[in-house]
DNA sequence: GCCAACGTTGGC
DNA sequence: GCCAACGTTGGC
């Protein structure tokens, strides 16, 4: 079992609207890091979905993984922002895993209670400069999150 | 809106 | 393979 923490922008794609389509695509994901990691998914693995560029940054919900790494088919999308010219069918650079909705957390923890959280010292959503938009957590650090949501 | 930090691109 | 230029991310 693994832990994961997914970025997301609520006024593209928040929490409610995984709450609604219950199973989603998360595709669109462009960074070969984050994609890398996205490949390392299990089914059955579990995710923290977190609001970035917002007025509230903070890790809102739960997910876990229904279906492993795939070929993100908006790569292929003309009409998709993710469309990627240079990707090719018989060698896709891109992919997405289906997810689906998990809960919310009891309250949402936001990044200025993580970064007072002693134990979310080492976490790489805290760590300057992270830009990455799908993100490991150790076990202690998903504990952390949800300990902090009751608080 | 600012700006630091980072990844990617492309000329050489 | 280097590195400057550029675009993007994301907290503040």
């Amino acid at each position: 079992m693994h832990y994961f923490l997914l970025k997301t922008e609520p006024s593209a794609y928040s929490i409610d609207d995984l709450e609604r389509d219950e199973v989603t695509s998360w595709g669109g994901v462009r960074n070969f890091q984050a994609r890398n990691l996205m490949r390392s998914m299990k089914e059955g693995d579990i995710c923290i979905i977190y609001h970035s560029s917002c007025a509230e940054p903070a890790a809102v919900g739960l997910a876990t993984v229904v279906k492993e790494a795939y070929p993100d088919p908006l790569q292929f999308d003309r009409r998709s922002q993710y469309f990627d010219q240079s990707s090719k069918i018989t060698e896709p650079r891109w992919d997405a895993v289906d997810i689906k909705f998990a809960g919310r957390l009891d309250n949402p923890v936001t990044i200025k209670m993580m970064r007072e959280d002693e134990d979310l010292s080492e976490c790489k959503l805290l760590a300057k400069g992270n830009r990455l938009s799908v993100l490991p957590l150790t076990h202690t650090e998903y504990r952390s999150i949800r300990l902090l949501s009751q608080s």
